[in-house]
DNA sequence: TCCTTAATGGAACGGAACGTATCGTTCCTA
DNA sequence: TAGGAACGATACGTTCCGTTCCATTAAGGA
């Protein structure tokens, strides 16, 4: 399990990368985020505080190199309507977000909030998830069945909002289909 | 200013709760919440750690007391549209977030990720908002400006997550009017 | 009036984690 | 071949945590 690991010359050593990001999602599963600092991972992995400071230079950017290493959801689901797209893909994502991995953003958005390196990478992050999640909306738009007086990306931030709105609060349990339907039919005139 | 404080018998000395909150406010204005430790805020003070920790158990706790300890907006702008009042009422919103006092809500959005009792102080004052917000949306549906498919306090908690999103990523120099036509208007069929 | 009770500022404590420095090593790169 | 960078390991001083004592103060019950 835990090989001895040395340097491997004047260059980044790919073993160490893995044996610390591994160490990180363990100690998070087994003892819970709070049990995450620099020293346990750098002892659970083996390696030498300063090599973490290196390539890690705060306990944000560690959480965030271990998100980033899971497959992110690239492809929505296509029902054929707007409101069974919006409710598929909270379903995915909470199911996502309630895995203890997964539980792993709620830290980095908490982090961002003291850390400008955090906020500045977390912010790229989300730009890069509405470019994807902006689909949903223009596919929506095309068939008419959204107004394009409002741009697919606005749209798809506000539904964003409600995702990390229950994320943050807790509140991953909800009833999906009540979110979708407010989203979609909510602000609807009669 | 600090004037000798001791204990004024059995029972709490209402000069140590104000010079406590006092100085948690002077930290953060002054050196950002980062400096913002039991241990500080108790030598600002001038008060024993007990003390802290007999009426604030955590820091969260403490950030909740000097949040609440503000005037909460009761009363909400009635510009005789829905989309008016959206805007109007997350300028106020925006205005108050922006001011150093207000920027700790942020913080204890951040606290509530990793304490228990963070979370459900915060999730009580969360749905007290969440009653004030509804009347803006009850009040549209009564001038039969929005439909009652979904219940208004659904539609305010939209509202609320949009504004929180705005707040976590930092951009609450974002456009107000767009914001509150995404909500409005976006989801409308042609 | 006396005496129990509880809150106060202050100081000290052990413990944990922080972030830095230094060591000898390994081995790529120039 | 020589230089330099990354590695594990360890030690260090600092900060903050949360708790425990202490003498002092004064309210409130007997």
């Amino acid at each position: 399990m835990t090989e001895k690991r040395a340097s491997i010359g004047a260059r980044r050593n790919p073993a160490t990368e893995s044996a610390v990001l591994d160490a990180a999602v363990e100690i998070v599963e087994e003892q819970g985020i709070g049990a995450l600092t620099m020293e346990a991972v750098a002892r659970r992995a083996r390696a030498g505080k300063a090599t973490l400071y290196r390539w890690w230079p705060t306990r944000g950017a560690l959480l965030l190199a271990v998100y980033q290493r899971q497959k992110t959801i690239t492809s929505y689901p296509d029902t054929g309507t707007l409101e069974g797209d919006v409710k598929a893909c909270l379903d995915t994502l909470f199911a996502h977000w309630s895995r203890p991995e997964g539980g792993i953003f709620r830290h980095i958005v908490a982090a961002a909030q003291g850390d400008d390196e955090v906020r500045e990478a977390l912010e790229a992050y989300r730009q890069d998830r509405l470019d994807s999640l902006s689909v949903l909306f223009e596919r929506a738009v095309q068939r008419e069945e959204l107004s394009d007086e409002v741009p697919p990306r606005s749209m798809a931030q506000a539904m964003m909002a409600m995702a990390w709105l229950h994320l943050l609060v807790d509140r991953l349990d909800a009833d999906t289909a009540g979110i979708a339907r407010t989203l979609v039919r909510g602000w609807t005139r009669p």
